[in-house]
DNA sequence: AACTATCGGATAGCGCCGCTGTCTATAGTT
DNA sequence: AACTATAGACAGCGGCGCTATCCGATAGTT
């Protein structure tokens, strides 16, 4: 495959895909001669990769490079997780930020096992400074169902990279469901406030009640 | 308060605040003289609630500002609540969504009360059309435990919506919790993956699933 | 062997965005 | 009167994600 098919097949103009060759998002194709290569169905998977990454999931094309390199790296599974988490988080000085949030963070988080410098918990702590800047207390344990709704949705990250076979196949999943997974989340959330909302304040009249939230298909993780 | 008062007061610059006013995200001080003005605690708020707009949200200015129209706006909360939710997400041509992944969205959404023009609906769907293209499938229903926890966060946020008293609160919180709400949700799902993958793999050895509620001994790290 | 389309590679530039710095005329402060 | 701060207009800047242009070498065709 050439670089031209390559680029039609991708939906990608040349100049781009010479762009992320240039930095590294992309590995260059196997040399036929000293100024041609030939392209593979391997990197018109990586193509569709870094648009996902880059378009979907909102990722700089920088910590898009730090992605696939965990990816494509042979570390252990928890060292690929790590980076990847690291890779999609903006790294927070954990001196710059609020005691008092980050205590009110670790409250949520009563019971659960992680470390001090979790970046989750430190822009979940940033987050929470922010809303008592702007003058919004949780009174009634609003955001107790945020980390109730984290767990579960951990539970199913884990459940899934669990099932997996090999380790490549586990960290592209890793990497790429906790790129994407923000970006799914959030969707299926404004859904549900729509939903929610229409069952509260428009009654359950025009359209039948649905009492049962859940579908057919498998079970939600208990 | 001066304007320099207010820059210092906010941690902002003179001329980043001088930008606020000019894109509208920052009403005018009262005039006390063609070339003067005052400005209060309000504008601090405001300057703060753009600052967790933009900078821990991620908005841009343009959605920034939109969001603060709507709430600003007289008009009844569902709308409010409807432009926060498509200022901040991107306007998806429902026409280039591929019908699969539509479906599939669906599936999961099943007996949820949701228009068929959901911003959330349609940003899912892109999601799972990227997941597919790199070859990703939802074999085990890791999905649906998204949509569990969704919903779960969607209650929460109503809850604490209805509990509050004017449309000017209520709305407020709509948006900020839309926003904001994101951001804490992504944070602490790291946190709760680093909890549940220690807990999987480095088994309950060390530590105990721990009642404890809080964390001076993280000591999890692998 | 000649011809032409394409290739890879390097480099420069572009358009957008979120500010930031500079200027002027005026107002408050001492 | 001297000095500082202000509103407002406008130009510019730095970073980012590409995009366009040029080059010399080659592959495929004749």
């Amino acid at each position: 495959m050439k670089m031209s098919q390559l680029s039609a097949a991708s939906d990608t103009p040349v100049a781009t895909i010479k762009f992320y060759l240039r930095e590294n998002l992309l590995p260059g194709g196997e040399r036929s001669s000293p100024n041609q290569a030939r392209y593979d169905a391997v990197h018109l998977r990586r193509i569709r990769l870094i648009h996902g990454l880059i378009d979907v999931g909102g990722l700089s094309v920088a910590a898009a490079r730090r992605v696939i390199e965990a990816i494509d790296s042979e570390l252990p599974l928890p060292e690929t997780f790590e980076i990847a988490q690291r890779s999609v988080s903006a790294d927070l000085d954990p001196a710059t930020i609020d005691a008092g949030a980050l205590a009110r963070v670790d409250a949520l988080l009563a019971g659960w096992r992680v470390s001090e410098t979790n970046p989750g918990r430190l822009a979940a702590a940033s987050v929470l400074e922010t809303f008592e800047e702007i003058g919004h207390v949780d009174h009634r344990g609003w955001f107790a169902g945020y980390a109730a709704a984290a767990l579960l949705v951990a539970e199913a990250d884990l459940d899934e990279v669990d099932a997996l076979p090999g380790r490549e196949a586990k960290a592209e999943t890793v990497v790429v469901g906790t790129v994407l997974g923000d970006a799914l989340f959030s969707g299926l959330r404004r859904a549900a406030q729509e939903h929610v909302s229409s069952l509260r304040y428009s009654g359950s009249a025009d359209s039948e009640p649905a009492p049962s939230p859940n579908r057919e298909t498998p079970t939600t993780k208990e």
